[in-house]
DNA sequence: CATATTCTAGAATGAAATTCTAATGTGATA
DNA sequence: TATCACATTAGAATTTCATTCTAGAATATG
C-alpha cells in the first residue's frame, strides 16, 4: 500500500498558527465580522493556505471550538476522578468550570458565543460524539450517588443546567466585561449553590 | 413650532412587518446566513426601505432583539407585584421565564441565540439602560427579603445567574431541539432548584 | 531520482451588504 | 387648496468579502 503524500510535519504547526490568528481576530472584531483577509494577515499566510486546511471560515471556527470544548471535557474527567464524594464532585463541576474560563478567557469567550456556528455536518456529528462520550462518562460517574439518595433524582436532563447553569452565566457576564468581581472570586459561591440544589436533604 | 415630517401612521406598521419577516428567516435559516434579498421578499418591501428603517442587518437584529428583551421583561415585573413572599417572588422569576419562552418559542430562540449581533453604540447603549431599570426594579423587589434574613446573603451579581440561570441553559437546549422533555415540564424543577439555591436555611 | 500528494499562493468569481440617487407619499401650515 | 419639509420607497450601482480556481513549490515514499 502507498503512503505517499502523507501530511507535512509543519502542517500540524500552521494549524494552529491559523487558530491562534483566527482566534485573536474572533476575540478582537467578533465572528462575524473577521474576515478571511484579516486571518490570513495575522497568519502570515496566503487565502489558498487557509482553505486547504479549513475549508471555510466556519471551518476555522469550527476546529478552534472542538479543540475547546476538547480540552475543557478533559480537564474535568481528570479533576472528577480523585473525586470521592458525590459534594466533592458536584463542587468540582462548577470549579473546574471557574478555573478553565479563567485560565483560557479568550477561548471560552469564543466557545460562549458562539451559538451562531452554522457546523457543517461532519463537525456536528463530531461534537455529538464527543457530547455523548463525555456526558456519558459524567452520569456514570455520578450516578452511584443518585442511587445512593445522597443526590436527589432528578429529570436527568436538567442535573446539567441545575449545577452548570449559572457558573456558565456568570461567566458570559464576566467574559463581555459587564460585572467586575472575577469568576474566580464568586465560583464557591455557585459551587455553594449547585450542591444546595442537587443535594439529598 | 413646526411639526412637519413627523413619521407616518403606517411607519409602525412596517416596521413591525419587516420585523416579523426577519424573525421567520432567522429562525428558519440563521442569523448569519439570512440575506436582506431573503427579507426583503418576505416582507414585501424594497432594499431602500430595509435600510431607511433599520440601517443594517444587524440594526434589523438589534431591533428584534430589544423588542423581545423588553416584553419578556415587562411580564416579569407585572407577575412580580402579585407575588408576596420570597419564595413566591423566585419561583415567578423562574416560571415565568419558563412560561415565556414555551409561548413566544421563535422569538426566544432568537435571543437565546444572538449572543453574535454587533450591537451599535446606540443600541448597546438603550440596552443598557433597559437592563438597569429593569434589574433596579428586581432587585429593589427582592431586597427586603435578604434584609428580612429569608433569603441568603450573596455577592449581588450572583442572584441571576443562580436563580435564572438553570433554566436559560435548558431553554436553550429545548429550543434548540437537543431535548425531548417540553420546558413546561421541567419549569416547577428549576424553580424548586432555585429557591433550595437561595433560601436562608 | 520519479512521482503522487500535500501545501501554498494569489488572481478570478460571485454573492450579498451597503450606498446612492431619484421619485413618491404625507402631514402641517398658510 | 397649494406648497413645503421631511419621511418613505424604490432599485440600480458600488463595494466588500467568502469562496473557487489554476498553477506552481514542497515533501514523503518507493
Amino acid at each position: 500500500m502507498s503512503r505517499r503524500g502523507q501530511p507535512n510535519v509543519a502542517t500540524g504547526e500552521r494549524r494552529q498558527v491559523i487558530l491562534a490568528a483566527a482566534l485573536a481576530c474572533f476575540d478582537e472584531i467578533g465572528l462575524a465580522a473577521t474576515t478571511m483577509e484579516q486571518i490570513r494577515d495575522r497568519a502570515r499566510c496566503s487565502i489558498g493556505s487557509l482553505y486547504h486546511h479549513f475549508g471555510s471560515k466556519e471551518g476555522v471556527a469550527s476546529a478552534l471550538f472542538i479543540d475547546g470544548i476538547s480540552d475543557l471535557n478533559a480537564g474535568l474527567l481528570e479533576r472528577l476522578d480523585h473525586c470521592g464524594s458525590a459534594e466533592d464532585g458536584v463542587r468540582t463541576v462548577v470549579l473546574h468550570y471557574g478555573d478553565w474560563v479563567t485560565r483560557q478567557a479568550t477561548l471560552a469567550r469564543f466557545l460562549l458565543h458562539s451559538r451562531e456556528i452554522h457546523f457543517a455536518p461532519e463537525a456536528k456529528a463530531e461534537l455529538k460524539a464527543i457530547y455523548q462520550r463525555h456526558f456519558g462518562a459524567v452520569f456514570s460517574w455520578f450516578g452511584r450517588f443518585v442511587v445512593r439518595g445522597e443526590m436527589k433524582q432528578l429529570p436527568p436532563e436538567t442535573y446539567i443546567p441545575i449545577i452548570s447553569g449559572p457558573i456558565e452565566d456568570y461567566a458570559r457576564l464576566w467574559l463581555s466585561g459587564r460585572t467586575s468581581t472575577p469568576l474566580a472570586e464568586v465560583a464557591e459561591v455557585f459551587a455553594d449553590a449547585a450542591w444546595n440544589a442537587v443535594r439529598a436533604r
